[in-house]
DNA sequence: GTTTATGCAAAGGCTTTGCATTTCA
DNA sequence: TGAAATGCAAAGCCTTTGCATAAAC
C-alpha cells in the first residue's frame, strides 16, 4: 500500500504517543489509524467496522472503541455527539479547525469556519482561568434544500 | 401552589402549543413543565423522575421522555449531549442565551455568554441559506480548580 | 516469560416501543 | 364514545466489561 506524506506523519505521531505512554504498537492500532485517515468526513464505529471488514482487515468493535480513545487522546481524532445516540468521529490532524452545521430534517452535516470562535475560546480561558482543550459548535436548523422541499 | 409570573407565562405557551397541535392537555404534562421550571441548572431524566417521585407526583419515565420532546418542540426546554451517554435538559424560556464550559476532569458544567456567537449564526445563515433554529457551543478542558489540584 | 491487547459474548445504561388501561375532548 | 396519553415492562441500541486467548516487549 502506497502511503501519503500525511499518513507517514500521523503514524509517527501515533507511534511516539504509544511509546511515551507505555502502550503497545499493535498492527490493529495502525490499521485502524490508516483506515481512519483514508477517508474524509464523519463516521461512526459501525461504519468503520464495515469498511475494515470489507478490506479483509477485521478488528473487533471493542478494539475500535479502545483505539478511538487513544487516537482522541493524542488529538488524531475528534469525537462528536450530534443529535442521535451514537458517537461520530473524524480525523483531526492537519485539518484546519472547523465546526458543524446540522440539518435536523435530513440529518446532513456540513462544515464551516469562523475565526471568531477562537476569540471566544480565548475569552473563556482568560475570564474563568479555564484551560481550553477543544470545543464543539453545532448549529442546528434546516438546510436550504430541505427548506425548498418543504415549500413545495 | 403559588405560581410565579413566569410559571403562568410558560404554562400559557405550552397550553397554546398543545391546542394548536391537537395534543391533549393532561395534568402530567403541566406537572412536568412546572417541575422543570422550579429549578435552574441542568438535569437528566433520572433526576427529574426522582424529584417528581419525592413530591408524590410520580409519572413514568416514558411520559417524561415524551413530554420533553413536546417541550423542546415549543422551545421551552433545551436538550444537550455533553460527554456522557445520557441527555441533559434545561428550561429555556426567558433565560438569556448562553453556552457551556465543561470540565473533562470533574465533569462540572459552567455557563457563559458571548455576543459573537450570534454573529456567527447570522453568518452561517447568510452564507449557506441555512435556517438556524438553535446552536450549542461546548468548550471542553480543565477548570481552574482541577488545574490547581493537579499541580499539588 | 510477563504483561498488555485482542476478540467474543455478555452485561450495562439510556431510550424507545408495544400494549393494556385510563382519560381527555 | 373514540382517539390519544399514560404506565409498565420488554426490547433496542450503542457502549463497556470480563475473561480466555494471542501477541508485544
Amino acid at each position: 500500500m502506497q502511503m501519503t506524506e500525511q499518513q507517514h506523519s500521523v503514524e509517527r505521531i501515533f507511534r511516539d504517543y504509544l511509546e511515551q505512554h507505555g502502550h503497545r504498537k499493535t498492527p490493529e492500532r495502525f490499521a485502524i489509524l490508516s483506515e481512519v485517515y483514508a477517508h474524509e468526513g464523519h463516521f461512526d464505529i459501525e461504519r468503520l467496522y464495515g469498511r475494515m471488514k470489507k478490506k479483509n482487515y477485521q478488528v473487533s468493535r471493542a478494539t475500535l472503541y479502545n483505539t478511538m480513545d487513544l487516537l482522541i487522546e493524542c488529538d488524531l481524532v475528534r469525537k462528536h455527539r450530534f443529535n442521535d445516540t451514537q458517537s461520530w468521529f473524524e480525523r483531526a490532524h492537519a485539518y484546519r479547525q472547523h465546526d458543524h452545521v446540522i440539518c435536523d430534517v435530513c440529518g446532513n452535516v456540513a462544515e464551516f469556519c469562523d475565526p471568531r470562535i477562537q476569540q471566544i475560546r480565548n475569552n473563556v480561558s482568560e475570564a474563568l482561568g479555564f484551560r481550553v482543550r477543544s470545543h464543539a459548535l453545532h448549529i442546528h436548523g434546516t438546510c436550504a434544500a430541505c427548506q425548498a422541499k418543504r415549500e413545495n
